[in-house]
DNA sequence: ACAAAAGTGTTTGTTGTACACCCATGC
DNA sequence: GCATGGGTGTACAACAAACACTTTTGT
């Protein structure tokens, strides 16, 4: 099995999760009502990240997105009906992106803000708290935070997702300094518009600069 | 299925491989004659760290070792008879602790220096290639140097086991200096005996004290 | 003029890095 | 006395953290 936590960022750090059906839908089906990871079953042809993006795509019709397997959780316990093994993945998406779908099995599908959760079934809490865990290190030491903005950002937005990913707030002149020297952002000719204060200028990430000074041992740190 | 890369020091650092049966022995097994890391299936009543447990134990007879889940290997290609699952694990071990044992349906069972590797089985090159990434990623933020040294140690010993793992040489002063600074080593009233230089200080690990201080927030970092 | 966020500069203390050097022991 | 590894001290550069300040826009 495969279980996917995908994260995104409407106002705050969010999780989607998939409304489960309810006892008269389904009598044999564990956890009626509750929500759920999204995830399945890996098909005989495939790996499990290969399920892994499948599974989203089902439920969000969103391709090439950043996803990391983070950890394999198994146990007789884990599913009242048989014992499972499952491969969890994260994944960063912008929502605007998607057009979600509650596919036949699933009643509902939502965002969840991480301080505001529903009771979740099986382990998904255990799961979604690892995951977060993961992706707060992941943070910290790969340059993953455009993965959650449009192509074109400004620093202040960038700060933005950062904190949102760490919980904490993080100083302004500090992080633009650091972000800067590492050289990885592209300035572009462009400003913000249409904003009641002064216009931000826009960057973009470049990956090929990015991907250069890995080779050459530099890493990436906040 | 659950494969397990254990990590040993004996001069350089290693790994423990078996042999896999021949193709008299063994006509419809894949990889005859070839090197591969010990591993098996999970039971039914299994997590996945039991079974790597397990199946750690079957070869080593070794218990209570240090070992961690580090990602899931997946693909229709893996085992040329069928597609397989398998979460691997790196453990880490005293080679002098362990009492090494092929079972039935291994030919032979030894340790294997990394840059003097045999012809592996399946994709278990590349497991290991990974294991060795994970290991030496966890050994800069968490202090795991430990598993691999008797009870009492010097700093030394503690600083070659470092270089070990990471391949790389380390400034003498500053590691002792950073080390000492974390204050989770327990100074002993003993020394070492019978060498041809000054004898060192023995120290030993506090695990108490390195709990408490990751509690406060505290963060290894080599 | 004011609010609001963008953007800059500076100061202070801490840490990383690279050395040079002294110490205790066996041979 | 010499070789060997243990153990210490220091100087410089780089960086983290905290904070104050200036700039540019819309209302």
């Amino acid at each position: 099995m495969v279980d996917v936590v995908v994260f995104g960022i409407i106002d705050d750090l969010r999780t989607l999760f998939i409304k489960r059906q309810s006892k008269e839908e389904a009598p044999d089906e564990p956890f009626p009502n509750h929500w759920a990871l999204p995830g399945g079953h890996v098909e005989i042809h495939e790996t499990v990240e290969q399920a892994g993006e499948r599974e989203l795509f089902e439920e969000t019709n969103a391709r090439n997105v950043f996803m990391e397997q983070f950890h394999t959780f198994s146990g007789p316990d884990r599913d009242p009906r048989e014992p499972t093994i499952s491969t969890a993945f994260y994944a960063l998406v912008r929502p605007d992106t998607l057009v979600l779908e509650a596919r036949s099995d699933a009643k509902d599908i939502g965002w969840f803000s991480m301080n505001h959760l529903p009771k979740l079934a099986f382990d998904h809490a255990d799961i979604l708290k690892m995951a977060l865990e993961r992706l707060r290190d992941k943070a910290l030491r790969q340059p993953i935070g455009f993965e959650l903005l449009p192509k074109k950002f400004s620093l202040g937005q960038l700060q933005s997702v950062y904190e949102k990913i760490l919980g904490r707030a993080l100083d302004k002149s500090n992080f633009r300094r650091d972000f800067l020297r590492m050289g990885i952002l592209e300035e572009l000719s462009e400003r913000e518009e249409g904003v009641s204060h002064r216009p931000s200028q826009l960057y973009r990430f470049n990956k090929r600069t990015y991907d250069n000074l890995k080779k050459t041992g530099f890493r990436f740190e906040i």
